[in-house]
DNA sequence: ATTATGTGTCATTTA
DNA sequence: TCTAAATGACACATA
């Protein structure tokens, strides 16, 4: 079940990492919507971000080196002034270690921390001193009180080992009341259990394969129920930790011999049991993560700042508007052609300049359209009307508005409210000079002058733009009231599908740049994401690695303090200590030695 | 001359 | 079935 954890934990991060490139993919063409631009936006607010984040994380540390220096009164729950912790250990706790020293101070008696272990058998077993065991505290010899009762004898009869003493055992017992080290225990345990054959009383009240630890006997069910507890944290820095390539033997041993400890034992010793494959992977694991950090500059597109386009400009251009504008400025500020809502749409702004190529075929390829490039009729009094709205031909042709000749301005205004921008800057530079700054409108404006030119040579009544923008009813309704020949009505029907086909494409446009856009920001949310993950992961590393430490010097010195009948000291490249699914404490030679010996028993302690 | 970009258009699919 | 919208692909103009 935990490999399963750890599995998924693995393939969650191949996962995100494969979705980071591919967000990387879809970034490379970024340029497409002024890269420059948006990038140096982009830094600009990382860096607001950077201060911001770095002024608050000032306040934290401020506040919490305020918290330091005083001491919760439990009776009014106010921070009174206090001395600062002089123990050394204290200097560097990590989150994990703070929560254990506050159920320290606490001293329900029910659950013991880690520290409180160190402590208690560094008082009792004065053996050696440990870094761990540094920690100053309150005497808790309450917890090594005799009356506690004698441990299961279950396999007395085994030699050479003997039992505990009452007191060793009962430290020892505390000891494994840690839900951390349960944890790693009973993970070791199951291993140990599958590949041996010692004699182990397992518990029938355990059926789940997760073996549930049982502290030896004396312990009530609501202790077990307690301590059978793992905190979820704990479990999470240990699943992250874990790799499954590489050898957990190699690893403990690679990690003992950095806490300097016996050679012989820790490279088979009961240090496997505790030290699960873990920490010395951290490194790789990162570098996975951090190996495309550098080439990802992303660039977060402000699509707030750009202005929202309306979609449809193109009624903004009612007869009277077309007929003022066209009279004072026809080629410099109208929008985008019929359909207006590409105007906003270009980063460079649309306004037609068509007058120089009104009557030219600029590249036609339409068969209808050859046929009339040849014969551009003169525009009438009649087309002077007609297409006022959009042509804005160079010749100054009077606009009036077809809809008036149709009868139906009002209902074009209703059903389109005007939203017609200029942009100033343009307008003026256009004035200024139209020539220069309309080079690139000139393209779209002929292609739109294709269309109303055609239309002016099939003398079609109508405007290009009602053609194109009526709904489909007044459309037909517009249509029948007038007699068209064929080819009016399939040009008719190709200004129609093209205008809207425009539109379309143009939005299309808009969207899949919005798309791009999103997806550079979902990009940032989830670098930022990725960049809090990796910070957590080493500071759970970290605690991770200091409970281990803290955990191998307690073996040792549990273990150091064991004695056989004749009073000797156990070696532990011989035997080793592991606890059993009920809780039994086993004193187990070690195999090889067994092997020569004809057998492998354990005894119980 | 080449390349990148913007735009319109067509064909096709989708709603 | 028709229509409009959506979209990929292409051509063309321009910087």
């Amino acid at each position: 079940m935990e490999m399963e954890v750890v599995h998924s934990s693995q393939q969650d991060m191949d996962l995100i990492d494969i979705l980071w490139k591919q967000d990387i993919d879809l970034g490379a063409r970024r340029e497409v919507f002024d890269y420059n631009h948006r990038q140096k936006e982009n830094e600009l607010q990382r860096q607001r971000e950077m201060e911001e984040e770095k002024r608050l994380h000032l306040l934290r540390e401020q506040e919490k080196a305020l918290l330091a220096q005083l001491q919760l009164d439990e009776e009014t729950g106010e921070y009174i002034p206090c001395p600062p912790p002089s123990a050394p250990l204290q200097s560097a706790v990590t989150p994990l270690e703070v929560t254990q020293n506050v159920r320290f101070t606490e001293e329900n008696g029910d659950s013991m921390s880690f520290d409180e272990c160190l402590q208690l058998l560094a008082e009792t077993f004065p053996v050696e001193e440990t870094e761990n065991t540094s920690v100053s505290s309150s005497s808790n010899n309450i917890m090594m009180s005799p009356e506690q009762p004698a441990l299961p004898s279950a396999s007395l009869s085994l030699p050479p080992p003997q039992r505990m003493s009452p007191d060793l055992e009962q430290a020892w017992m505390e000891l494994l009341s840690l839900p951390e080290l349960q944890q790693c225990l009973n993970m070791q345990m199951e291993e140990t259990l599958e590949k041996t054959t010692y004699p182990v009383s397992s518990s029938p009240e355990v059926p789940n394969p997760n073996f549930t630890f049982h502290p030896v006997t004396s312990l009530s069910d609501a202790e077990t129920n307690t301590v059978n507890v793992c905190p979820a944290e704990f479990m999470n820095t240990f699943d992250g930790s874990v790799n499954n390539t590489v050898p957990p033997d190699n690893l403990s041993q690679v990690d003992v011999k950095a806490s300097q400890l016996n050679a012989n034992f820790a490279a088979e010793g009961f240090c496997d049991i505790f030290y699960p494959n873990t920490i010395l992977e951290e490194s790789s694991g990162q570098q996975g993560l951090e190996e495309n950090e550098s080439d990802t500059t992303s660039v977060i597109s402000d699509i707030t700042n750009k202005p929202s386009f309306t979609t449809m400009d193109l009624y903004s251009l009612s007869p009277g508007d077309a007929f003022d504008r066209d009279k004072h400025n026809m080629t410099d500020e109208m929008p985008d052609s019929d359909s207006g809502i590409s105007t906003n749409t270009s980063p460079n702004g649309c306004s037609p300049g068509k007058s120089v190529y009104e009557d030219g075929p600029f590249g036609y390829s339409d068969s209808e359209m050859e046929e009339m490039d040849h014969n551009p009729g003169s525009p009438g009094s009649e087309y002077s009307e007609m297409f006022s709205l959009n042509f804005q031909p160079d010749d100054l042709q009077t606009a009036i508005s077809v809809s008036a000749l149709i009868g139906q301005p009002a209902q074009l205004q209703e059903k389109k409210p005007k939203q017609h921008k200029i942009d100033p800057a343009e307008e003026s530079g256009h004035k200024n000079a139209p020539f220069t700054k309309d080079k690139r409108k000139k393209f779209s404006d002929v292609r739109l002058s294709r269309d109303e030119a055609k239309a002016k040579s099939l003398k079609i009544p109508f405007t290009v733009d009602m053609i194109i923008n009526l709904p489909v009813d007044d459309f037909n309704e517009m249509m029948s009231k007038h007699q068209l020949n064929e080819a009016q009505l399939a040009l008719v029907r190709d200004i129609r599908r093209r205008g809207k086909n425009k539109v379309a494409a143009q939005n299309c446009r808009k969207r899949k740049m919005e798309n791009i856009v999103g997806l550079e920001s979902e990009l940032d949310t989830l670098k930022d994401e990725k960049e809090r993950l990796l910070s957590e992961k080493n500071q759970n590393t970290t605690n991770l690695r200091e409970m281990k430490k803290q955990l191998n010097s307690l073996y040792l010195e549990v273990f150091g303090m064991l004695r056989d009948e004749k009073g000797n000291s156990y070696s532990p490249s011989d035997y080793s200590l592991q606890q059993s699914t009920d809780g039994t404490i086993f004193l187990v030679p070690r195999i090889k030695k067994t092997l020569k010996r004809g057998g492998n028993r354990a005894s119980p302690l």
